[in-house]
DNA sequence: GAAGAATTCAAACAAATGTTTTAAGCTGTC
DNA sequence: GACAGCTTAAAACATTTGTTTGAATTCTTC
């Protein structure tokens, strides 16, 4: 027989107040805090008891409304990586719109590059959730193949397609790599970041994120000319 | 007291046989099956009892050999990084010596794109070992900084003053950011490598390291040039 | 306010963790 | 062959792990 868990119910009742500090039900509690200890110390490095002890609720609360650590950790991912991905889409598609499907080449890299890094802007649940996804990219606690079909390869679609109409002037097999290349510097730059920040690396400058979109954008737009401008000769 | 755990020794006595399928002596069996299951499963995910029965040995080597689990991670990384770190930078200083100082961009960023991979080249410990290094830079089980200080600074830095030197035209202060972009293609390339192909994603497709590496090149140099003739005009 | 459901709690579960201990085995030297 | 030193071995160590249990408490509904 299949058990169902409780979700929080706070669109139905609404009849428990928020306590400030552990604030709202303990199932959301549970949501907060095992985003933050599971991106901060990985699911392995994260104890059902660290989980209760930080949301201030009991150990067996997990399996409660979960049904055990991983399925909690499931729900974590499931909450974001979905909606984030959909505002990244939606982003290159306005761009489309807006340009009757001919948009100039930086000003849909441009959204893009925001798009994907603005839903990690909030500081706080930025870094949270960016390190969950590195953590989630390298070694899968997801079921099947849950993020890349659900987030990589979306995005990339979208991506490619946007790029085409971009570059009449483009060999389309040369479009995946270069997706490949704007997603790569857009990744690097929030992976350096927050790693370079815990190391006080003082060889190593710090950027703006502002500047370092306008770079991506600046240097991928040439990269992608040089490509346009070869099959145009 | 300060304890000194024994070294394999290899160099001085030989008297040991390489006894075939579990080859070399115990504490070299455990350095190998330790970057493959640590790489594999993590460091938390990786239990000694793991070590000790797929290196052929027992549990209470790892401690006899190295002092403890976390011991034998270090000495995992540092066998490999610095090596790693010194061939990077070999491979530019030798494109620089050959160029009189004075390199075409396409031959310093083919240099330094090859010498970036190619450690990681011989399929088995490669994607082994990288899957390691990606593991560290999320979440250091290293000692204070040694991954930052010893891998990523030397590396920057090497590749940061052999552009200078290629593109003289090269407004110095954006040289960091080229440098990332270059970076965040490459890493991005071995990642996206392994993490698509045990997510059978059939939509994307699957490429050449060579072709990937003449590609990282053709579209940074153009990225680079960008930037270089906006500083001559 | 009482019945019944939903939630919280402390305690206990078996299994797995890294490490230590203590004894046995091996190797080379005299 | 006996001694010494290094290496391996099995067992036990104390913790910690995720999960389950069953009773206590709180909340909802009538």
């Amino acid at each position: 027989m299949k058990q169902v868990f409780k979700d929080s119910g706070v669109a139905i009742s609404e009849k428990k107040k928020t306590i400030e500090g552990n604030a709202g039900p303990v199932r959301d509690r549970l949501l907060d805090t095992a985003e933050r200890l599971f991106s901060e110390h990985g699911f392995e490095g994260t104890s059902v008891r660290d989980l209760a002890s930080a949301a201030g609720c009991n150990i067996a609360s997990v399996n409660y409304y979960f049904g055990g650590k991983e399925k909690l950790y499931e729900e974590v991912l499931r909450r974001h990586l979905i909606p984030m991905t959909d505002i990244r889409i939606a982003s290159i598609d306005k761009v489309m719109a807006q340009s009757n499907g001919k948009p100039e080449l930086e000003v849909l890299l441009r959204a893009f590059a925001n798009a994907f890094i603005e839903p990690l802007a909030d500081e706080a649940r930025a870094s949270r959730f960016m390190k969950l996804m590195a953590r989630e990219m390298i070694d899968s606690n997801l079921p099947s193949d849950m993020f890349v079909k659900d987030v990589i390869i979306p995005t990339m679609t979208a991506m490619r397609t946007g790029l085409v109409k971009a570059c009449p002037g483009l060999d389309e097999s040369k479009v995946p790599l270069i997706v490949h290349s704007v997603i790569g510097q857009l990744v690097h730059a929030v992976h350096s970041e927050r790693m370079l920040e815990q190391a006080k690396a003082a060889d190593i400058p710090k950027f703006e994120l502002a500047k370092v979109i306008e770079h991506i954008v600046k240097f991928s737009a040439a990269g992608i000319r040089a490509y346009a401008r070869e099959k145009s000769e």
